[in-house]
DNA sequence: CGGACAAGCTGA
DNA sequence: CAGCTTGTCCGG
């Protein structure tokens, strides 16, 4: 490590007896506290705040890192040497940004440390010979692509700002022009897109480091920074703007405590860092919509980047062809890349008996039982199993009411006349070969290119029981999207939509390219329900949940509201961030498991 | 979290 | 009462 550790400004160590003392927040889960240790003066140029040590805690050696330098001990206790320098870490701007986290997503600090450090340890940085000035920007521009840089531009002149461009635009013309002012952050929803992205960005002049594995080089500052939602966290000393690409896309937010958002650590760490936050979707949450202005093109231009949207009303359609119906056969038989999506896995989800006609049920709990595959019922919620039998008349058929993934794939395949692959999130990422695919919404994934993307049975998306169903619905929309290209594009596609609800705003939004015609109803009836941005809400759960809710009532905080149990879950509902996550600091946790989710998605 | 140590349970 | 499980405490 280069020797730049401590900063001139550190008090002078006015006798040789006095060694330096570190607080170090150990990589412990379940442990939320920091520790003083000594630095052994070997180690002394090699440790600052953020660097990443082994320590020795009762007894036993973890990871840890260090988070405040030159502190003042507390009396009385006998401090224990770092036993190792491991590497690199956070910047001590990140350091700071992830107490700040801790607080906001209430969860330890030692996990959002472990998002701001490398996988592998980094014992060392390049050091950077690059020129700071990036290249000029390349001639490269299209129609839209030139209306998308000056949009861009525009909205960098503010703290936070949403650019809105359509589905089909590639995020290259949104990310470019701002590399060409400085480093820029870029936080994209997959890898993938990260990866693509930084090929793009070198080949067109720009130096760019692309995680997890270009981390170093992006330590070593100087450098854009392109990776998924960890790009949040990934240093970037000399950042110029922080961009975060499909800023709609749940893939930003971590499934595990604490759920921090890579958008909200984004505008927080731009705001402390003074630089602008650009936020880029085709359908910007009503949360970025409330942050700051939010920059739209020309209308024509992005309808024309949304794709064109045939809408089936299954209620005038044939109901015995069920979720087959005429469009789609049409497609499939005229020899066109098709992908159909269904997000029901299995052969049935309902099934009744051709006998009696009864609802094929659980015979120890009651509940209706599902297919997962051929000659197995299951239930779903007790996880009992048993051959295709009815309970009542002992018949080994049933009819399949909710037809799945697997059963629509082999109706399918006699469709074709060809084979047709089944993909799910369990199913074997390479194989998308065949012309039609069936699947779940994974299907959109791993499919690249496709004339038709079917979605037959979009109801189950529209009025699935979470409050965000119809904002997802569109999410799945704008996949589909940029699977078959936007209406203004060469060779675009048809995304074909079934349903018995065509009116539904989340498909008048796809339908014109036009998501506000979605906002604006949503933000209406979230306010009425309660819901975010409305209001904010954190999901407790946990063999400890009922104490440590019982706990927040008892202090029956302003503003905070209880809501549960339901499902052996509580919520916390109060009308900003400050009074949910003061609430949450206030309330000490009784022992035991304890999930607490700020911002719960599933709710 | 996980080790240490104490208190509680069981069986010869 | 050894030998084991279960609970509580605490870390620099």
């Amino acid at each position: 490590m280069t020797p730049t550790g401590r900063s001139p400004q550190s008090p002078p160590l006015d006798t040789a007896a006095r060694q330096r003392v570190v607080r170090v927040v150990p990589d412990v889960r379940g442990l939320a506290r920091a520790f003083d240790y000594l630095v052994p003066p070997a180690l002394d140029a090699d440790v600052r705040v953020g660097t990443v040590v082994r320590i020795v805690l009762h007894g036993r050696r973890v990871r840890g890192w260090v988070v405040a330098d030159d502190v003042e001990p507390p009396p009385g206790v006998t401090l224990r040497p770092l036993a190792k320098v491991t590497g690199w870490g956070p910047t001590p701007e990140e350091v700071a940004l992830t107490e700040w986290a801790a607080w906001r997503w209430a969860g330890p600090r030692s996990s959002l440390l472990a998002a701001a450090t490398p996988e592998r340890a980094v014992p060392s940085v390049p050091v950077t010979t690059r020129p700071r000035s990036p290249s000029p920007p390349t001639a490269a521009t299209t129609t839209t692509g030139l209306a998308v840089a000056d949009v861009v531009r525009a909205a960098a002149a503010h703290p936070v700002s949403t650019v809105r461009v359509p589905p089909a635009v590639d995020p290259l013309a949104v990310v470019e022009p701002l590399c060409h002012t400085g480093p820029v952050v870029v936080v994209a929803p997959t890898h993938e897109v990260a990866a693509g992205l930084g090929v793009r960005l070198r080949r067109g002049g720009v130096p760019v480091a692309v995680l997890p594995r270009g981390w170093p080089d992006a330590r070593a500052g100087g450098v854009s920074v392109v990776g998924a939602r960890l790009a949040a966290w990934a240093p970037c000393p000399e950042a110029a703007a922080i961009v975060v690409l499909d800023e709609h896309d749940e893939a930003h937010q971590e499934e595990r405590t604490p759920t921090w958002h890579a958008r909200d650590v984004a505008v927080e760490r731009a705001r402390r860092a003074g630089v602008p936050c650009v936020l880029v979707s085709p359908m910007p949450s009503l949360e970025a919509g409330q942050m700051g202005p939010v920059h739209v093109l020309a209308r024509r231009v992005e309808r024309s980047g949304w794709p064109i949207v045939d809408v089936v009303d299954q209620r005038s359609e044939d109901p015995t062809k069920g979720l087959l119906g005429e469009r789609l056969v049409a497609a499939v038989r005229d020899g066109r890349r098709v992908v159909c999506v269904v997000n029901r896995t299995g052969r049935a989800r309902l099934v009744a008996c051709v006998g009696c006609g009864r609802v094929g049920e659980c015979e120890r709990c009651g509940a209706a039982v599902v297919q997962p595959g051929e000659g197995v019922l299951e239930c779903r919620r007790c996880g009992t199993t048993r051959p295709v039998v009815c309970l009542h008349c002992h018949r080994t058929r049933f009819k399949l009411l909710r037809r799945g993934v697997s059963r629509l794939r082999e109706e399918l395949e006699v469709l074709a006349g060809e084979p047709v692959v089944e993909i799910t999130a369990s199913t074997d990422a390479a194989q998308a070969s065949s012309r039609v695919v069936v699947g779940t919404e994974a299907a959109l994934h791993r499919v690249e290119r496709a004339d038709v993307v079917a979605f037959l049975d979009f109801d189950q998306e529209l009025l699935a029981p979470r409050y965000r169903a119809a904002t997802e619905a569109l999410t799945l929309l704008v996949r589909a999207g940029r699977v078959v290209g936007g209406r203004g594009s060469p060779g675009a596609g048809r995304v074909l939509v079934q349903t018995r609800l065509p009116q539904h705003e989340a498909i008048s939004a796809a339908v014109l390219g036009d998501p506000t015609r979605l906002d604006d109803v949503e933000r209406e009836r979230r306010a009425m329900l309660g819901f975010p941005p409305a209001k904010v809400l954190a999901e407790i759960s946990g063999p400890s949940a009922e104490t440590y809710t019982e706990r927040l009532a008892e202090a029956a905080l302003d503003g905070v509201e209880l809501l549960g149990p339901a499902d052996g879950r509580w919520l916390l509902r109060a009308p900003t961030h400050t009074v949910l996550c003061d609430a949450l600091a206030a309330v000490p946790r009784p022992p035991g498991r304890l999930r607490v989710a700020v911002d719960p998605l599933r709710v």
